[in-house]
Parts: C-alpha cells; sequence; structure tokens
DNA sequence: CGTTGACTTGAACGATATCAAACAGGGTGG
DNA sequence: CCACCCTGTTTGATATCGTTCAAGTCAACG
C-alpha cells in the first residue's frame, strides 16, 4: 500500500456540524460550553482520507490539528534503513497534531478509511488560549497519552512475542467497536475487524511479519481466538488470551 | 541495592530558597513571577534522598509533586514475576508526578543521591490554578516527555544492543553535568559518571546484564570509550560513537 | 584475609529473525 | 469463465543475536 503526500487542507466540506458528531462528548471539545463549540465549528474542516494517506511527516512542517472523528491513524517513527515502529495508535475521538511546535516529531498515516476534523494551526491555537479549560482537557490527553506510551515501553522491552501478541488483540479490542455479533456466539466472545495489516501489527510491536503470522496461527491453533478471513477476529477464550499477555518466567 | 519505602514528607529543611536555586530557571517555575515563586516557595519543603529510596510506588497514592534539584530518579514498571523497564530517567530540573491522577502509574526511586523540592498535592493544584501560565508551562514539559518516550520506543523495538548502548551513552552524556575534564585530555572527549548501575542499564535499554557488559567491553577495546573504574566513562571517538545509534541494515 | 556485591567473560541454548517458498483471495484482461 | 498476476499471509528451514547458566575477576570493606 504505497502511501501518499499529505492531503491539501483547503479543500474541505463544511456540512457537518459538531452538534451532531459522534465524539462530541470524548473527545476535547466536550471541554467547551455550546458557544465556544459554535466558535470551533466555524474554523473545522473535515476530511476524508483513504487508507494509507499521509497526514503528517517526521520533521516537516505541520500547520493544522485535527479530532479523528472515525477511523485509526498510526504514528510512526524510521530508522535510516526503513526500519519502522509505530509508537502510536489513535481511535476515534483522539486529537491528533503536536502543540508548541512547528515541526511533527513522527509520521502521522491513515490505517483504515479516516474522517477528520481538522483546525488551521494559527486558528486553534487563538481558541485554546481564549477558552476556559480548554488546553487543560488537551493536557489531560496528553498524560493520558503519556501513560499509555510508558505501558507500551513495558511492552516493547520485556515482553515475549507471545505476550506481545495476546497484549496487542486485548489492546485493540478494548478500542475498536465491535461489529454485529452475528450468529450464535457467547457475547463474550466480541468480534472485531483488525486495523491493522500482518505488517503494521509487527511494526507496532517490534517483531518481524512472520513471527506476528505465526504467534496469531498459533493462538487460533489453540482455539483462543478465531478467524474469519485475515481481519475479522473473534477472541474465544478470554480469560487465557488475558493470562498470555504476562507469563510467569520464574 | 534494596529499595526502602516511601519517605516522610513531614519532616522537611524550609532552609532553602528559590532565588538561589540552582534549577530555577529551568525548572517548570520558570514560567512564575517573582512574587508567585514566593507563594511556591512556601509551601515548598526540602528532599535530601539515598539512592535507592523508593519515592513513589506504581498504583499506589500519591500526594506531592516535586521538582528535581540534584541527582538522577528513574520511573520504572515491572511485571508480575520481576521483569522490569525503566520507562523514564529524571535529571535536576525536570518534574516529578502524575498531575490529575490519585494513583502513580509507575514506581520512582531515587538513583543517585537526589535532591527534591516537594509540594503538597492539593496546595500545588491549588496554585497551579491560580498562576496564569503556569499549567502552560507543566503541558509543555509533558509533550516533551512524550516525544522522549517515543524516541525511546523506537530505540526498544528496532534497535539492536549495540544500537541501544551508543544511543544510551550518547543520551547520558548530553543530560549529565560533566565532570572537570582533569589532564590533557581532548576536550571533545567528554568525560562523565554513569548514574546507572549495568543491571539499570539493562532495565533501561530492555537487555541482560551481560548484554550491556559485552557491548561496553566492546566499545572499550575499539577504543571508542575509556573507563574509569566502572562507573566514570570518557567518549574517546563521538563521531564514531554517533554512527553506532543507528547501522544501516539494508 | 575472607566475604560480599558489582561486573566481566565464556559456553551453550533458544527465541526470534532471516531467507525462501508456497498459498489464498481479489482483481483484470482475454 | 478461466488464466494470470498481485499483494498479503502462512509455513518451513536455517541462522543469529541476545539470553541463560556458570565461573571467574575485582574492589571495597569488615
Amino acid at each position: 500500500m504505497a502511501t501518499q503526500n499529505t492531503f491539501d487542507l483547503a479543500t474541505n466540506d463544511r456540512a457537518l456540524r459538531c452538534d451532531t458528531c459522534g465524539v462530541r462528548h470524548k473527545a476535547a471539545c466536550g471541554a467547551l460550553s455550546q458557544a465556544e463549540v459554535f466558535r470551533l465549528n466555524e474554523i473545522a474542516h473535515h476530511k476524508f482520507l483513504p487508507p494509507g494517506q499521509m497526514i503528517l511527516s517526521d520533521h516537516s512542517e505541520m500547520n493544522f490539528f485535527a479530532n479523528i472523528i472515525s477511523g485509526v491513524v498510526k504514528l510512526t517513527k524510521n530508522l535510516a534503513d526503513g526500519r519502522q515502529q509505530i509508537v502510536g495508535l489513535q481511535f476515534p475521538s483522539d486529537f491528533l497534531g503536536r502543540p508548541f511546535r512547528t515541526e511533527s516529531p513522527y509520521n502521522a498515516e491513515a490505517v483504515t478509511e479516516v474522517h477528520l476534523c481538522t483546525y488551521n494551526k494559527a486558528q486553534f491555537e487563538r481558541l485554546v488560549k481564549e477558552f476556559e479549560g480548554f488546553e487543560h482537557r488537551l493536557f489531560q490527553n496528553t498524560l493520558d497519552e503519556l501513560d499509555a506510551s510508558r505501558e507500551w515501553m513495558l511492552l516493547l522491552g520485556r515482553k515475549s512475542a507471545t505476550e506481545k501478541i495476546a497484549s496487542f488483540l486485548l489492546m485493540v479490542s478494548k478500542r475498536m467497536e465491535m461489529v454485529g455479533c452475528k450468529g450464535a456466539v457467547n457475547p463474550s466472545q466480541p468480534s472485531f475487524t483488525l486495523p491493522l495489516s500482518r505488517a503494521e501489527i509487527a511494526d507496532f510491536l517490534g517483531l518481524t511479519i512472520e513471527t506476528v503470522s505465526r504467534q496469531i496461527s498459533n493462538l487460533k491453533a489453540q482455539k483462543i481466538i478465531g478467524l474469519q478471513g485475515n481481519r475479522v477476529l473473534t477472541i474465544l477464550d478470554l480469560p487465557r488470551l488475558v493470562q498470555l499477555t504476562e507469563i510467569d518466567h520464574d
């Protein structure tokens, strides 16, 4: 999937309104009053991006912020020889962009189809200064992201391949909207579509594609998970999967 | 080095004043006015901790914040079987504590002797609300920490042992005060004392003690670094060390 | 001196990477 | 409709880096 150039911010669709926004209560704008949301709405530009669309490039200038309305965005960092690490996964209601810097510290790329609510950087920063409590909310978001990234450091530095995969599947299942539980499946067996390819999972966990594939095949063979195609996954044995996130190596 | 219980916040030394504080301009309090610093000074309690002193415990309640005046603090996370990962290293002028949470998301432990300037949580949060621009500064700190932790995720997930060690030594050399360049050594050959033991370096880099030791011995044998004892390190060939932080594996 | 703790070194092992090939599904053009 | 390719994934065989286990060194200290 070839990545494309950063999209043009100018072309936009203003038809969508904040008061009908699905992530309104969870996103940072949830901290705003009715009047403030109206002001924010005025500077909002909606974007619909195809999978693979580059949103931000490492070390390059960014001139906007965004909320994710739907879809999944990956934040990545690369070494010179092409090795890649996903350093963050962003889901609907997450905030995109690095305040107080002109250059992005990472790449951001649409993983699925993505619907963004974007704001011009300067305009947005003006509103942040003006709106009581808005920066506070963004600060809280950032602290949560920092906690999550430290959790991930523990995984990257100290967990085995099996533990990494189990942790990843549970993390994703928590954040993905579940697809309709068609059939007579047990409700304790959530089904969802993996947003990431095997290669992307590998880049997230610090593994290779092959190791990811083998680990997933393993879980399938043990009937801990089920797969319909490559992407649709059912957790068949949740307790066992939770166990696998941390195996005692005494 | 057995870790001790969290210290008692009540016993304190008020003799020290902010206006003579060595990290005043670099720390978060640098954003404050003269009058505000005076107010902050009133609630500050100074602490001098021995190496190994536990400062915060994962999942346990914290009732204070602190600035590091001198020394090094490690933030760690553990798995049930004892595997440990250092998820942050804090140096003088860094801020310690997790705003807007009652429970610490990690352990914090003094690595060297540490001089802290502590503040009661409730009192401090009151001043944060009151002082224009103080929260803003803390927000910026947090964003920088997040950037650093993502940089570290790239290292943990994708770098080889050699690259990890080289990156670590450069990172530490940047943040440690250099010891006097005694002798006729080239000024481009900085000397400093490693704040971490081999075991701690291993926990920081997601390696074992033995691998760390071997990698350091390697660098010494290649005359890229020099060692006086186990802790005092001289960078003999800076360009070569920088090269090693990222080796092309094409 | 003998003990202790931190570090180093060596040898063998094993988890994960690497290399290579086969496989599956989806689209395209004949 | 089928043959073909294209891309993503799985599977197998082998190699390798880093771990594990086991001694051995060294300096500090009682």
